[in-house]
DNA sequence: ATGCAAATGCGAATTATTCCTATTTGGAGG
DNA sequence: CCTCCAAATAGGAATAATTCGCATTTGCAT
């Protein structure tokens, strides 16, 4: 089955050229229910015999979430980045925080607020963090 | 002048000794209007001739943290943390890209939103990340 | 004043990420 | 299809933020 498994259009749009890389990573991304590390696609395609290197894999993240094709998320309680495809809708995650699953949320809660904060504030609002987080049902600690 | 320049008792009902380093850094975070990163109170105590070592810094803000005295803001963009007296009201930043400045904002336009996600998802909500960003007036970019 | 658990200092180790440079490669143009 | 070159990659060294291990010091209960 050969499914969309190359982004030469996507990439050559934005004056990317089609990468063996790229095209993986964009897979991975794509590919995934959540959030992933530069280490986890590193990994991920090194078990699928794709030969790539670390700075290949942050350079690629760094390119895409330049070009608006990829989105950097950062989670509490951990000190490195997670990417995502940008979604064709602004969202958030709920975490939890024992088994690190990570659940889309429809929608987001803020943008009444961040336009009439945009208002009385003066600044020009490019975006916002937020991530919930707590433990799920099954990590829920007794008591 | 002899202000609060001591934390004693608020440290010693956690159990945790009074130091000079912990009183220092406690004295630093209160009088600062906005969070501060563990190099900038490192600097500032080496300024101030108070002998601290970095991994001190480190430790004692993890303390602090851990007993809910102090906590951990981590901005976009930027891949170190902040840290910040824990203030009676629980509140977020609004952040200048350019410069870092950083109001803070009153309240937290969320506590619906999450006693009613906490409900529908079934995870039990310990918390929540949320940092607003942008230019601030002055730096705004021209067009 | 004494003793000991707790806290600190210092440097080495780890982790995440960025940078440098030589080599490879996609794809435009002949 | 060839050729060519700017763009992309590999590999490893460098940097930045943070954590760890262990020897020494210090707060404070007695």
């Amino acid at each position: 089955m050969p499914v969309k498994d190359n982004y030469k259009d996507l990439l050559n749009f934005r004056n990317l050229k089609s990468t063996k890389q790229r095209n993986a990573i964009l897979e991975e991304l794509e590919s995934s229910v959540r959030p992933l590390t530069a280490e986890d696609l590193f990994l991920n395609l090194k078990e699928k015999n794709i030969s790539i290197s670390m700075s290949t894999v942050y350079r690629v993240l760094d390119t895409l979430v330049k070009n608006g094709i990829a989105q950097q998320t950062s989670l509490p309680q951990t000190n490195k980045a997670f990417y995502e495809l940008k979604q064709k809708e602004h969202h958030h995650h709920l975490i939890c925080i024992k088994c690190e699953k990570m659940l889309h949320l429809d929608g987001c809660p803020l943008n009444d607020y961040v336009k009439q904060l945009e208002k009385q504030s003066g600044f020009s609002i490019e975006g916002h963090t937020l991530e919930i987080y707590g433990y799920c049902d099954k990590c829920k600690p007794e008591d």
